[in-house]
DNA sequence: CTGGTTTTTGACACATCCGACAAGAACTGG
DNA sequence: CCAGTTCTTGTCGGATGTGTCAAAAACCAG
């Protein structure tokens, strides 16, 4: 029927999200997305559009990466290690890349330029509260967690700390400062 | 002996600061710092040697600023007021204006790829600390703030909680959830 | 008022970047 | 194997951005 196409389309938007992640949305180029998608520039317009939706679907794409990813981590027995668990894991992780969260970055980047850009970006923290949220009331069943402060309120809360926390750590933060800082914040959910 | 300057240096170095914190170090063009100063590009450049160089007068500004803004709020009486103070001042101020805090922009925009100018951003965070700090030992004295964790742990939390609650107000989160996130982040620090 | 110094001003060269397009290539249904 | 469709490839034009420079302007000490 028509000519296949040579490159995988998942596998390119995967690319561009790494791209615009480690870079930023300003600072990456339609260059650097087809180098990193392997695509030349013309067959990346033809495919995507150009760069702004390219960048739609990588936001896209990591809402739902993220959102699996989380649930994964939160779900389960000791919701509270859990927590402490995911916190880690991310705080770790941007000691090492210093790429932080692409939804943060973007918020942080476009929201005084590009509202609806950040309001995407914004939508990234929807799942993310909601696991923490779920999490959270699982642990006041378990009498884990504490029942004076309204599950919502200690996800946005702990929510805010945890992207304080990524924050230092590409601050360049001491890892270990970084992770008593975290038993901080999990010593107060505590019942 | 010579031609005078036409500006002011520091009127030139607040506007330049002013115009990175609201677009962005990479998005702004040494067009956009010439408008808002007022001079000719030609002039910057003699003035200021570029972009980069400029970039690194504001930044300071802005330590030495956000330094004494800081202090001036946190010093005195009822210790514990005066942080949620400063926090709702913060939070506030970016749900009107949308620009956040020029050192987190600037660590989330650069730290993967101008580790120095990120570095320096970094040290616009050693004061806040370090008020911080100083406030919640005063509070400790009061009997305001809480004894069982070192002075330094809880404002490295406060500060996660703070950076954390000004992305979420950039992110366009209603005042009011902000407000009462910073309300239960005071509570815990509470004896 | 003149010589020396610094700033201003406008223009220039160079690089980068975005988006579009035409021509050719690859594939498949019939 | 042919026609039709879609993808690839390389190139082009226009816009923007950075840094430099030479000439003109403004000032002041002597």
């Amino acid at each position: 029927m028509a000519r296949p196409r040579k490159f995988d389309t998942d596998a390119a938007i995967d690319a561009a999200m790494d791209t615009f992640w480690s870079k930023g949305y300003t600072a990456t180029s339609t260059d650097d997305l087809a180098a990193s998608t392997g695509m030349l520039r013309g067959s990346l317009y033809n495919a995507f559009g150009g760069k702004r939706q390219l960048f739609e679907l990588a936001l896209r794409r990591y809402r739902e990466r993220g959102a699996a990813g989380v649930n994964a981590m939160l779900d389960g027995e000791r919701p509270l290690e859990r927590i402490r668990g995911m916190m880690r894991a991310g705080v770790d992780r941007t000691t090492l890349d210093r790429r932080g969260c692409l939804a943060v970055n973007t918020v942080t980047e476009l929201a005084g330029t590009e509202p609806e850009l950040a309001q995407l970006a914004r939508e990234v923290f929807v799942p993310l509260e909601a696991s923490l949220t779920a999490a959270i009331e699982d642990g006041r069943l378990r009498g884990e967690i504490r029942t004076d402060r309204a599950p919502r309120l200690l996800a946005r809360q702990t929510m805010a700390a945890f992207h304080g926390l990524i924050l230092q750590a590409k601050a360049g933060f001491e890892a270990e400062s970084l992770h008593a800082t975290i038993d901080a914040v999990i010593d107060d959910l505590r019942a």
